[in-house]
DNA sequence: CTTAGAATGACAACCCTC
DNA sequence: GAGGGTTGTCATTCTAAG
């Protein structure tokens, strides 16, 4: 048994593939085996059994993102004859969304789809439902026949939202989207650096100061708001896009920054609705629904613009700031239900979700996008992957499904 | 103390040519 | 297939000002 025991812990722990962290923080979820094994290593042994099933996954299949990134249908191209079968293990009760990235690292699309059951997840590019491209997984089992979008349609260009740039887009600047919405905006600096590189010239710029000012424009996503002037998106603006209520981060003691930085973070609510509507029917009375890594409440709005009634909503969100603001939003959309908030994911254990279920009678919903720090490309210090200090909460998206879905069975 | 501003690449995926 | 060029990305951290 010891002799051959490498090869069984990285055969366990590829099953479970790079699950440290949950090794580390939590006791469940983990072959004893795994454990025992993993806990009995060193620092440096650790790190190298990691680093052997990284490259075992990386030499395995990996999941291709599709293009066009349309996943299972969008308004434009509803794909009609398509079906899908799901793992048995994967059928609800409840339904559950899941929702992160796309161009996430290697591998991570497969850990997080083999740890929800096996559903292979839906890549869709959110410029198939706004101005604004946003490229996500979603991995789900919700059915996905008779969606339809909200209404009214959103603008689908650049031009379409935001009318006033018009007059001062140059013929040469060939964009019709926006780029993703991040968490960080364009520095005044670099928007006057643009402006005096184009004061030399009265008519079109040569060719290379054209390819700089596209290429900076793109990369943070700069409209045109006077002669030879660009200037990043206002708050508001970037809330119209996402398909927010105009103001929905504003006030109440909320840093400019921080509005950029909730936003930068949040759902696409066109396209998640989009993927919701089905519930409509299913749920002509509304919904139970536990929300974790709420941020600003883009289900919450989602769901809300559906026409879904929202019976209880509890939410797990740790910033403040956001849960002042799903706060604020809930009571002046006068909403009916009861809205509950925790601030840690980590500390919702059993205890809790039985007690939650008896009192109002089970979910009806799950839904949740895991922070995305360690994953994202913009990051530049910790793009760890999944093992990511942040990015790890996926385990506990996972934990707490899984919760809910064995308190509910055990109900039956 | 809080806030805003600015600087800071790596890494895939894709396209093209050879 | 190999290799080079192009594009795009739910960010972090330091600094300075208020």
């Amino acid at each position: 048994m010891e002799r051959c025991g490498q090869e069984a812990s990285i055969l366990v722990l590829t099953d479970f593939i790079c699950a440290a962290q949950v090794a580390r923080e939590q006791d469940c979820y983990l072959p004893e085996e795994t454990k025992r094994i993993y806990n009995g290593s060193n620092p440096m042994k650790k790190r190298k059994l990691i680093e052997m099933c990284k490259k075992k996954v990386g030499a395995e299949d990996t999941i291709r993102l599709p293009n066009p990134m349309i996943g299972f249908g969008v308004p434009s191209q509803p794909l009609e004859d398509f079906r899908r079968s799901l793992p048995e293990a994967a059928k609800g009760p409840p339904y559950f969304y899941y929702e992160n990235v796309a161009l996430a690292p290697k591998g991570v699309w497969d850990t997080i789809s083999r740890f929800l059951y096996e559903i292979e997840p839906e890549f869709v590019d959110s410029k198939y439902f706004s101005a604004t491209a946003r490229k996500r997984g979603y991995v789900h089992n919700l059915p996905i026949k008779n969606r339809f979008p909200l209404i009214p349609l959103p603008p689908l260009t650049i031009h379409q939202a935001f009318p006033l740039t018009r007059k001062w887009w140059p013929a040469w600047d060939p964009r019709d989207k926006l780029n993703c919405i991040q968490t960080a905006i364009g520095s005044a600096k670099l928007t006057e650096r643009i402006r005096s590189a184009l004061e030399r010239y009265d008519n079109d710029p040569p060719e290379s100061v054209q390819k700089f000012v596209i290429e900076q424009c793109r990369k943070w996503n700069l409209v045109w708001v006077g002669r030879n002037k660009v200037a990043p998106l206002e708050p508001d603006e970037v809330e119209m896009l996402l398909g927010f209520p105009k103001n929905h981060t504003r006030g109440g003691g909320i840093s400019r920054t921080d509005r950029y930085k909730s936003l930068g973070n949040s759902f696409q609510v066109d396209t998640v609705a989009y993927h919701l509507s089905v519930l409509k029917d299913i749920f002509p009375n509304g919904i139970n629904m536990l929300s974790l890594f709420s941020g600003i409440g883009g289900a919450e709005v989602a769901l809300h613009r559906l026409g879904i009634k929202l019976k209880n909503v509890v939410s797990i969100e740790k910033s403040k700031v956001n849960r002042d603001i799903v706060r604020s939003w809930w009571e002046q959309t006068n909403q009916t239900g009861n809205l509950i908030d925790f601030d840690d994911v980590q500390q919702f254990d059993v205890d809790r979700v039985v007690q939650i279920i008896n009192n109002i009678g089970g979910f009806d919903l799950v839904v949740g996008g895991s922070p995305c720090n360690n994953l994202a490309g913009s990051n530049r210090v910790s793009r760890d992957g999944l093992e990511g200090k942040e990015s790890a909460l996926f385990y506990d998206y996972f934990r707490i499904l899984d919760l809910v879905k064995c308190v509910m069975r055990s109900r039956e």
